[in-house]
DNA sequence: TTAGGGTTAG
């Protein structure tokens, strides 16, 4: 060990010795977390409540909630703010199972809730099953004498928009005696999540004080009530904008569809000077992924690692997604493979885009390899390796993985895996399964199901069947443009042009065109 | 020493 390395350790040393005045935070921030936790635990007399609660404190700003949970486990002596942090630890490890269990213990031990308590406990139940417990929680909250609490009154509001209760929600914040701004922004908030725009925007109207989130606020309720030319209007009038008003806006667009706008709208972002976040890049790739454009991807991956922006498994994730959807599948697999965490969405990805690029083989390895990881397949895997399989031919594989999704997962497979299989057995010529698959599914046939079967039909020249799965697709919606085209494809083949001609006929007369297929170079041209 | 309001992926 060199000297200086040497000195530096004794100062930390030094600096935990002096317990009383000392907080453990900093050195669990820096290189001393593990020699501050060797002192602790070492030395029980300097145990005392104080010094206890900035340890728990330290592990849960550091998202160690399983450390923070065998040090309060250890505590012989509790305080309402040992149990609070250990609340708190809970709630951002997303264990509302945890909060509920000690929050119960904590009222068994007969500590008094704060309102530190009942906010914390209300943000860990909030789109939980757990919710129904807002209303209890509320008359806890008035037994206590802490309704008047602008805390407890934002959690309560954000509680009630949670269970669909637009009357509670604002019979609280009438309630709460000293109205702030953050409890005003939570009624705002509140009343666009239920789709009540008129009485969000009257709020913002009346609001005495108004800050970026009032705003932002008011521009993410538009978002998410489809009102995406109000909230750019909102957006417009506002006099200042952080990153987080500029990333709501581009993912508004992005939801909306609005790829070239949301694009536009990260270029002027970029000009304003405001710095994007892993947020806002993982919308604009999102958006460039919508519209094909690789080379915006590609730039955008540059500003990402130029920014040093720090690694996020949801940005990463969208790379992957965009270099796949952008038709470059090699730097999709570079990325995957340079991700430190990856989770069921990013493998998800993967497979998704190793399928939908022919790679059969692949995309079955990369599934067998996310289980090897210990990853649980969902619905969505499924759909993606039944996929592959369908491209790649591969009847046996993709029967075996069909009848392992609900004896070995668990997973009931819905009426998308169905439509797979179905196309999976007439790619492979095999129209007869796939007619009687279709006549035993546990579901009614959707458009998805006959247009994949239509197609087959096209493919293998099959005139009866297709005249008849064409006719099931015009009971569920009249015109579909591959009812003519792929009649149309089986009668040419035939030679029997007369039928064709009628089908151009009508396709004319209806206006219908034929789907036009494009390719991913053509596309890059296609952006500006 | 503990808490609230606005943002991301298949």
């Amino acid at each position: 060990m060199r000297r200086l390395e040497r000195t530096l350790l004794l100062k930390n040393y030094r600096q935990l010795c002096t317990l009383s005045k000392a907080s453990f935070s900093p050195m669990l921030d820096t290189q001393g977390s593990d020699q501050a936790r060797l002192y602790f635990d070492g030395n029980p007399p300097s145990r005392n409540i104080l010094s206890c609660n900035r340890m728990l404190a330290a592990h849960v700003r550091n998202d160690q909630t399983p450390i923070a949970q065998d040090l309060f486990d250890q505590m012989l002596v509790k305080d309402v703010v040992s149990w609070n942090t250990m609340l708190t630890g809970l709630q951002k490890a997303k264990n509302p199972h945890g909060v509920n269990r000690c929050f119960l213990q904590m009222r068994r031990d007969g500590f008094r809730p704060s309102e530190y308590t009942i906010s914390t406990v209300l943000n860990a139940f909030l789109g939980t099953a757990f919710n129904v417990l807002v209303s209890q929680i509320h008359a806890l909250v008035v037994r206590l004498a802490l309704s008047s609490s602008v805390f407890v009154g934002s959690a309560l509001i954000k509680g009630y928009a949670n269970t669909g209760d637009q009357i509670a929600l604002s019979r609280v914040f009438d309630e709460i005696p000293m109205k702030d701004v953050s409890s005003s922004n939570a009624l705002v908030s509140s009343y666009m999540e239920l789709g009540c725009t008129h009485e969000a925007q009257r709020v913002f109207d009346v609001m005495l004080e108004r800050n970026i989130v009032s705003w932002t606020s008011l521009v993410s309720g538009y978002i998410n009530n489809k009102r995406i030319n109000k909230a750019r209007s909102v957006f417009d009038k506002m006099r200042e904008r952080n990153v987080v008003s500029w990333t709501v806006m581009i993912s508004g667009y992005v939801k909306n569809q609005k790829f070239m706008d949301a694009l536009d709208l990260f270029l002027l972002m970029l000009k304003s000077g405001a710095l994007p976040n892993h947020f806002t890049f993982s919308s604009v790739l999102d958006a460039c992924a919508g519209c094909s454009s690789l080379i915006m991807g590609q730039q955008v991956h540059s500003s990402i690692l130029k920014l040093g922006t720090p690694e996020d498994v949801i940005m990463s994730t969208s790379l992957v997604d965009m270099y796949a959807k952008c038709g470059d599948i090699e730097a999709a697999f570079c990325v995957f493979g340079f991700m430190p965490r990856k989770n069921l969405v990013t493998w998800n990805s993967i497979i998704g885009g190793s399928a939908r690029h022919g790679l059969a083989t692949r995309a079955l390895d990369k599934f067998e390899r996310m289980i090897k990881c210990g990853v649980r397949p969902d619905e969505v895997t499924f759909v993606n390796v039944l996929s592959a399989c369908g491209h790649g031919g591969m009847v046996e594989k993709g029967e075996k993985l069909f009848n392992s999704m609900k004896a070995k997962f668990g997973i009931e497979p819905n009426v998308e895996h169905y439509a797979c299989m179905v196309d999976l057995y007439a790619r492979a010529g095999n129209l007869e399964e796939a007619e009687k698959l279709i006549q035993w599914m546990p579901f009614q046939p959707d458009v998805v199901i006959w247009v994949a079967l239509l197609g087959a039909c096209g493919l293998h020249s099959s005139l009866q069947l297709g005249e008849f799965a064409a006719k099931e697709i015009e009971k569920l919606r009249n015109d579909h443009p591959a009812i003519y085209s792929t009649l149309s494809k089986i009668h040419g083949e035939r030679g029997v042009w007369d039928s064709v001609l009628e089908f151009r006929k009508i396709m004319k007369e209806k206006h219908i065109q034929k789907q036009i297929a494009g390719s991913w170079v053509e596309s890059q041209y296609r952006i500006r």
